[in-house]
DNA sequence: GCATTTCCTAGTAAGTTGATGGGAAACATA
DNA sequence: TATGTTTCCCATCAACTTACTAGGAAATGC
């Protein structure tokens, strides 16, 4: 799995938009004052928000005084959200979803593999808020999952 | 996350090895065989073999009478292995791996983010053997991902 | 020797990724 | 109304990746 650098840098944005929420959830925020705090390309950044926006996560307002701020509350937006807005679908497979491709033979059951996968990373994305990751506060399984001995080194070669 | 031509492709072509090792673990499989049984594009899968030969999965021998077969027993097989042999690393972030990414102010904590979607991702897929897949015996916390509601559904648009 | 089959290197067309540039449109203030 | 600010939108681009193809060398069995 990739997280592309528009999902790494949005979720970036967005932490940044999450604490002057948090503060006070009508100010606006400006794109090159993200782009600085971040160091995230600004005319990438413009791109990003502007996806961000479109699907209904963050709201904007143009002209002096202008910038950006979430639309919802931060609790309301989860890891999930932000990565299908930026990049589609969780998981794919050559392309298609993972409950339509068919096989044959003795990959008979490899769907259910690949649907497995989906799953877990749903299970992970979908329960992980902007607010949790703010607060630095997420939920226990994920904690658990952070626990497991080996989840922060990386495999042999 | 996607999965690749190469991961798919490769997973199929080594159950139909696995297929043919519990048969008989010596027999070799022609490349061609493979390919029509499985409709994969011969020279294309061609390579495949020659990365899963390199990385000790599969074992290969050439001239008349000559294919491909598992070097290992299917049960010491892991997807995680397949996936890392084709594609290289389960994850990373903007080229990097989860681990070494740093994040500056309110995106402090998104590294655990991430290093959780991996830990995610290898406990299926490190858990999960071609043997598993061929007699459709998937380990019990993979079932559970699978029976949880919604999992065989896509979410909306 | 000869047919077969894998091994290896190179190439290629199409698509994706990670940007950049130029200007139009909206907004606040003077 | 004029002016500066800031987002919106379109078009473009180089570099890389993906999925696949071509051609021949090297090994093996008969």
């Amino acid at each position: 799995m990739h997280i592309s650098a528009k999902a790494d840098y949005g979720m970036r944005a967005l932490l940044e938009l999450t604490a002057s929420y948090l503060e006070n959830p009508k100010k606006l925020v400006k794109g090159d004052a993200i782009s600085t705090a971040q160091d995230i390309p600004v005319k990438f950044l413009e791109g990003i928000l502007r996806q961000l926006r479109q699907s209904g996560i963050v709201a904007s307002q143009r002209g002096a005084e202008g910038g950006y701020r979430l639309d919802r509350s931060p609790s309301e937006v989860t890891i999930a959200d932000v990565v299908r807005a930026l990049d589609g679908p969780l998981a794919a497979v050559r392309g298609q979803r993972p409950e339509d491709v068919e096989y044959a033979g003795p990959s008979e059951h490899l769907k259910e593999v690949w649907v497995a996968v989906r799953a877990a990373m749903r299970d992970v994305l979908e329960h992980i808020t902007l607010a949790d990751v703010a607060a630095n506060n997420l939920p226990d399984p994920v904690t658990r999952l952070l626990d497991e001995p080996g989840a922060w080194q990386r495999r042999k070669p």
